[in-house]
DNA sequence: AATGGGACCTGCGCGC
DNA sequence: TGCGCGCAGGTCCCAT
């Protein structure tokens, strides 16, 4: 039997914790001006190169702060924008000290905004128009922005099984790996189940659980299980919350039974067999 | 057309 | 004790 330690499970910031960084960030850096940023691994600079990356970073405001699913936006005085995705293991931290970061970002306030990420999957793009970015208009609704109805209409004549379907950012934006088996738990619903199959008594209970378990995970600062930190540096409260992440073959919190992973779309998925029909 | 799997990466736990 | 393998996951891309 294959056991894993929750220490090794790396987690990657999902909605509530790029929505607790945009608002850690709106605290800390709104208003200030990038003096300068410094490029310490290219790789994370998707677009444009390196120097006109620099270029048009060099002496803007931060204007506006967005998050759109899980991509941090960043409006700057000249009318391009910064759009950030942390994928699995980006972190943006403030004030840093700008040694491991891949990217520092110095601002006029004489400290720095840290671009860290281990594994290299985050990206930084420097554009004239975020909302033409390809991610950007291939997003589904925002969770907080969709009415039961539409979230019906949504799954009808869907065949995919319904987590796969939470985790397309098409079809609905922010939920990741995490926060699909909490949401699916708390609804009773199996992973596996195709989409269109649910109940209406089922759809409206998923309906209503993906907002609480995303609202009550921003109001904790999300979840750090592995990586993810905020801004300051400090952990999310969240993960305490879990009930079934990263909980196999430990006892379901409702019924006892040992908790089941199994592999859907190749990500770990955690249910209760008993409970989750 | 929808679905699935690999690539991209690195750090860490675990097994040998 | 030490080393190397496999796994973690979001998104894109390609094959079926």
């Amino acid at each position: 039997m294959l056991s894993r330690c929750s220490n090794t499970i790396k987690k990657m910031p999902e909605l509530p914790e790029v929505e607790t960084i945009k608002r850690d960030l709106e605290k800390t850096i709104l208003g200030k001006k990038i003096v300068e940023a410094c490029i310490h691994h290219p790789a994370v600079v998707r677009e444009p190169g390196p120097a006109a990356f620099k270029k048009g970073l060099s002496g803007q405001k931060i204007a506006n702060i967005l998050r759109k699913g899980k991509m941090l936006i960043l409006e700057l005085s000249n009318g391009k924008a910064l759009a950030v995705h942390l994928k699995m293991t980006g972190q943006l931290v403030y004030p840093g000290n700008a040694k491991k970061s891949r990217v520092s970002f110095r601002l006029s306030d004489g400290k720095y905004l840290d671009f860290n990420d281990n594994r290299l999957f985050g990206e930084l793009r420097l554009v004239d128009n975020w909302q033409s970015l390809k991610f950007i208009r291939g997003l589904g609704p925002e969770p907080s922005e969709l009415n039961l109805e539409q979230f019906k209409k949504m799954l009808a004549a869907k065949k995919t099984k319904i987590k796969n379907l939470l985790l397309d950012q098409t079809f609905i934006a922010g939920i990741g790996n995490l926060y699909a088996a909490e949401c699916l738990f708390r609804s009773r619903i199996h992973p596996e189940r195709p989409a269109a199959s649910l109940t209406e008594k089922e759809k409206e209970i998923l309906f209503k659980e993906i907002k609480q378990v995303l609202e009550e995970a921003i109001r904790y600062g999300g979840s750090s299980v592995d990586d993810y930190v905020r801004v300051s540096g400090k952990r999310g409260e969240y993960a305490s919350h879990h009930r079934v992440y990263d909980r196999e073959d430990k006892p379901c919190l409702v019924c006892r039974t040992p908790i089941k992973r199994i592999v859907l779309a190749g990500r770990g998925t955690y249910f209760c067999p008993k409970c989750q029909r």
